[in-house]
RNA sequence: GGGCGGUUAGCUCAGUUGGUUAGAGCGCCACGUUGACAUCGUGGAGGUCGGAGAUUCGAAUUCUCUACCGCCCACCA
């Protein structure tokens, strides 16, 4: 026994462990997965990790739950194939690498050319990539790395080009005009979630508009507003609602309505409202009517500056109520204007370049900036005697996400793909349960979104990523045009194989081409075609990463094996972007749908409340949770709070890296480069630290003591292991008799066998905490607390030492199995000791043939060992064993004295009791003097606890404090009244008694019983107590 | 403006189909280092379950309204 105890140390060293346990996972290729027809496949395609940065916590929590799921379905028997890989991320990336070049080199990606650019960022790709793989090593992931890929590789180009041509082909793909938000320092178009909005302080200027030709009784100019003056040089109308009067009583109507339902204290601000409207009748109603008459007879203005002829028009879109009630229509530079445009067939006139600078269409003001353009065109109408009014307002503007400057709404030729059929396709999938989202509701804004239908533009002017495979050229006529697009479809079914043409009115052609490097490119070329700039979305390619990682197009073994897949679990913010996107193109290319089940996890925010970021600097590294608490820690800490409803709060601290002190963050202190730390007043840096001053102190790690728990649990499972292997010396397995077995052996395997059925659903189901909880709590409460701590004396019985080693064998080799899809390095390291007490050690006889606890199998619940009436048992024992620690406590008792005691109960109950008895000794220091039975009378009295209808008598002797035992049971007695009147309430009411079941009111009436029992022992206590006084 | 989620102990969260005295971890208080574990053990204090109303014999749990927090979508001359 020496030996064991002093080679095992009571800490898990669990950064070297970890480290030389997953390499040799890795170089026994156990986590590769085959083509195997024996065997079920089970597959999930990681979410593809953005290689801007190194991952956060959130993909720590995404990455765990996934690995959870491969280790538990590999454990289960089935081929288990985590696809990983990284994504290329558009935009986000090279936004991060021109940053970079700006910061360090003072260059622009037009200084360097495309190539150099893109060169640039595949080296940034190379060390990202590197980074973030090895980061998902650390924390354990199970992946099958032979095959991981990267959204831009030539597999995935490859399937990219195959579905672009396709969609082609089919018509899907289509090229219109359409508002994007520009980024003018990017020159690319962003989508609209990379925008954000802030509140500036802006102005609102009024100005007019001459009338050209006013007839009699006409206004000679028409006033307008606008935040954004600069952009009237691109006006080609100016609207008018067509019925003012009528639009005037609508919005009277919503407003009386809303005055109706409203509560009180707001009644006033509406009704403010509805005056304002009679105050406008009176005041605007008059000329708008003349305005719309003016409008219908076809009125012209004449646009200032420019010198344009523009139309007055009536459209709904000009709102009545607002401003003078007209409103200038800018159709290539606003998304409202730009659908009066489309629905009144009105010019659009772009009047930027990609830069932010105005073009030809702005006459004069060519070649200004937006900003220097706003101020001269405000100054020349105020020149011209056209301005009518300036205000302070302020803006809300839409700004980019990656380059922190304002959006310009722009008109640009885009691709799309059309939406209408793909998106109802995936939308059926989900309906009809083919793909089956947990938690429920999120499938309704897959649903929502799918629903809009809205075509997808696909083109983003950017040089990071796949470019889109099409040349284009445009012809003198319509007829040539056409002639050539039949030229080159008729090569479709030839030995060039994968082109497709198409006409865009009048005469340009575009040709798409499927096979990369395909002869026929130079041919286009040669022709006088152009490729495309454009590059696609980065969701594209990842719509396709299920089918395109398993070698589709190729119609590989394992596209059949593997796909469909089986779960996608992700975060909720790409439902949309991402789940549906890849429904649809499974469905478009496949036919099947991708996954059967997507399982969305909760979202990691800080101690306020808010999301984690660097930029915010209250994001928690993975790497530095590791470091202080190890990979386990980190991963059943975010198992342990990743709860079906709730987003994951997770309070941060600075860790003092002089004395460990962890110190809470705020918002004021978490974006200091240097912080004082309050116990050892020493400085340490942070991720701000940008002086050499700031950099020369040690860094404080950003961590949350929340992975405390975890580490905790850690420590106490090994510990427990430590002790069963210390005690496991001469250990010979054996067959036992289970119904021979003692109480408590069939105890711990009747709640070990629940605890691995409850254990096995909850992961089925996804429901990660609650598996967490299960476990922790067998392992600690059931299976330390009590059993290891039963084990103890019987180990020292010749007689009962070998089940007992049995029982212990089984149940550790049981719980290490349960744990290890949770933790898995702490649980392997456990198992390889385990096995030097050879290879039998569960119940059932059955030798373990595997090397590894991560290829062992998972537990089946022995259902003949869970035992209801053994539950109830061991129950009581732990009633009876909470009572006599409660009054040694009280007492005071000093850990060695032992005292005496009885228990007056049932004779049922004594039954219960009688195979217990020794273990009071062990775990209380009490030595049981008859059960069912009491003392009698003993001089001084005894301190006395009732539980469960028994009474727990200790005799103390001298040593008790009568005092606390009197002060005790006075608590007692009037808790015991409140109830008891509780009670007699609800029985005397007659509804209570004749509607509630008649099973709830028997079991009050007993329970009152029990209290009333109770009492009456309270109180005869407290009479011997004083009187012995 | 539309939708979704949350509000339970000082903190972070559980709470199954409504039914005894609402639980856990951390923190707090008291005691304790006898050979698995002080990253531990034993005991204790601490909650009128955001508010109002309704249904019911009975509501943390169901329904309605409401407040606050968070997220998503739309819109903002």
């Amino acid at each position: 026994m020496g030996n064991l105890s002093d080679s095992i140390p009571n800490r898990f060293d669990y950064k070297q462990a970890s480290a030389e346990i997953y390499a040799a996972w890795e170089a026994d290729g156990c986590f590769q997965a085959r083509v195997n027809p024996d065997r079920k496949p089970y597959t999930i395609v990681i979410p593809p990790p953005n290689v801007t940065g190194a991952l956060h916590l959130g993909h720590a929590l995404n990455n765990t739950l996934q690995d959870i799921q491969i280790r538990w379905h590999r454990m289960r028997g089935f081929e288990a194939l985590w696809m990983p890989g990284t994504d290329h991320a558009g935009i986000a990336t090279q936004a991060v690498v021109e940053k970079r070049l700006k910061e360090d080199e003072n260059k622009t990606r037009h200084d360097l050319g495309r190539e150099k650019l893109v060169e640039r960022i595949w080296k940034w790709k190379d060390e990202y990539e590197t980074r973030i793989l090895n980061q998902l090593r650390s924390m354990g992931c199970s992946c099958d790395w032979d095959r991981t890929r990267f959204t831009l590789d030539e597999t995935c180009a490859k399937a990219v080009r195959t579905t672009f041509a396709d969609l082609f082909g089919k018509g899907l793909i289509f090229r219109g005009k359409r508002l994007v938000n520009w980024d003018t320092f990017l020159q690319t178009a962003v989508s609209d979630d990379e925008v954000f909005h802030a509140v500036t302080k802006g102005h609102f200027w009024h100005f007019k508009y001459p009338v050209i030709n006013p007839q009699a009784g006409e206004p000679t100019h028409v006033t307008i507003a606008t935040t954004r003056p600069e952009t009237m040089l691109g006006d080609t109308a100016v609207a008018v609602h067509p019925d003012p009067e009528k639009a005037l009583n609508t919005v009277e109507e919503l407003l009386r309505e809303k005055l109706a339902h409203v509560p009180e204290k707001e009644k006033e601000a509406v009704q403010q409202q509805i005056d304002a409207l009679d105050e406008r009748r009176r005041s605007h109603l008059p000329l708008l009517e003349t305005l719309a008459d003016m409008a219908k007879r076809g009125a012209k203005l004449m646009l200032p500056l420019v010198d344009r002829e523009i139309d007055l028009i009536a459209d709904e879109w000009a709102k009545p109520e607002l401003g003078s009630g007209c409103v200038k229509i800018t159709p290539a530079h606003d998304p409202n204007d730009y659908e009066v445009g489309l629905r009144c067939d009105l010019r659009m006139i772009n009047i930027l370049n990609p830069d932010g600078t105005l073009n030809d269409h702005a006459g004069s003001y060519e070649g200004l900036t937006i900003k220097k353009a706003r101020a001269k065109v405000v100054e020349d109408l105020e020149e011209l005697g056209l301005m009518v009014e300036i205000e302070d307002r302020e803006i809300d503007l839409a700004h980019s996400d990656r380059s922190k400057t304002p959006i310009e709404p722009y008109l640009a030729d885009q691709w799309f793909v059309k939406m209408e059929q793909l998106a109802q396709n995936a939308m059926d999938a989900v309906t009809d349960s083919r793909v089956k989202i947990f938690p429920e509701r999120y499938a309704k804004g897959y649903l929502d979104w799918l629903g809009e239908k809205r075509d997808w533009p696909v083109g983003r002017q950017l040089w990071w990523g796949h470019q889109i495979p099409i040349w284009t050229k445009t012809f003198d006529s319509a007829e040539e045009a056409g002639n050539a697009a039949a030229t080159w479809n008729a090569h479709t079914d030839a030995a060039s194989g994968a082109i497709s043409a198409a006409v865009e009115s009048p005469a340009t052609v575009h040709v798409c081409v499927r096979e990369e490097g395909h002869a026929t490119e130079a041919e286009l070329e040669m022709q006088g075609f152009v490729r495309q700039e454009d590059v696609l979305d980065t969701w594209f390619s990842s719509a396709l990463w299920p089918h395109s990682t398993l070698g589709w197009p190729e119609k590989t073994e394992e596209l059949d094996y593997f796909y469909p897949t089986s779960a996608l679990i992700t975060s909720r913010d790409i439902i949309t972007l991402w789940v549906a996107r890849m429904v649809l193109m499974g469905l478009n290319n496949l036919g099947e749908v991708p996954f059967s089940e997507v399982y969305i996890h909760p979202k990691i925010l800080d101690g306020a409340g808010e999301t984690m970021s660097k930029s915010k600097g209250n994001g928690v590294d993975p790497i530095d949770v590791m470091d202080k608490f190890g990979a386990d820690a980190l991963r059943f800490g975010l198992t342990w709070l990743a709860a079906e409803t709730q987003d994951v709060r997770m309070p941060v601290q600075f860790e003092c890296p002089h004395c460990e002190e962890a110190i809470n963050q705020t918002k004021k202190n978490r974006q200091l480069p240097t912080i004082e730390c309050p116990k050892c007043n020493k400085p340490f840096s942070t991720q701000w630290a940008k002086t050499d001053e700031d950099k020369a102190h040690p860094r404080g790690a950003v961590i949350s003591e929340r992975f405390e728990l975890a580490r905790n649990f850690g420590n106490k499972l090994w510990n427990a292991a430590r002790f069963v292997m210390i005690n496991l010396e001469g250990f010979a397995p054996q067959r036992l008799d289970y119904t021979a077995l003692p109480l408590e052996d069939r105890w711990i395997l009747s709640r070990l066998s629940t605890t691995t059925q409850k254990v096995t659903d909850a992961i089925a189901t996804y429901h990660y905490s609650d598996a967490a909880r299960l476990v922790y709590d067998f392992a600690w409460d059931e299976f330390c607390s009590y059993y290891v701590e039963m084990a103890k004396p019987r180990l020292q019985d010749p007689e009962k030492k070998a089940a007992t080693q049995q029982v212990l064998a089984h149940t550790l080799d049981q719980l290490l199995r349960l744990l290890h899809p949770m933790v898995p390095f702490i649980t392997e390291a456990i198992w390889q000791q385990l096995a030097q007490f050879g290879d039998v050690r569960s119940l059932s006889g059955k030798a373990e043939d595997q090397k590894w606890l991560m290829r062992s199998d998972w537990p089946e619940a022995e259902l003949e060992h869970q035992d209801a009436q053994i539950e109830t048992q061991f129950a009581s024992f732990v009633s009876v064993l909470g009572a006599l620690r409660e009054i040694r406590s009280r007492q005071g008792i000093k850990p060695k004295e032992t005292v005496r005691f009885t228990v007056q109960c049932a004779p049922e109950i004594v039954a219960l009791l009688e195979p217990m008895q020794t273990y009071f000794e062990a775990l209380a220091g009490a030595t049981c003097e008859g059960l069912g039975t009491s003392f009698g009378d003993l001089q001084i009295p005894p301190a006395q606890v009732s539980v469960d209808g028994m009474e727990v008598v200790v005799d103390l002797g001298d040593f008790i404090d009568v005092d606390a035992e009197i002060a005790r049971n006075e608590k007692l007695d009037a808790n015991l009244v409140k109830q008891i009147a509780g009670k007699e309430g609800k029985l005397s009411n007659e509804n209570f008694v004749s509607r509630a079941p008649e099973e709830v009111v028997a079991k009050e009436r007993e329970a009152l019983e029990e209290l009333k029992k109770q009492l009456a022992s309270v109180r005869e206590s407290l009479k011997r107590l004083r009187d012995s006084k």
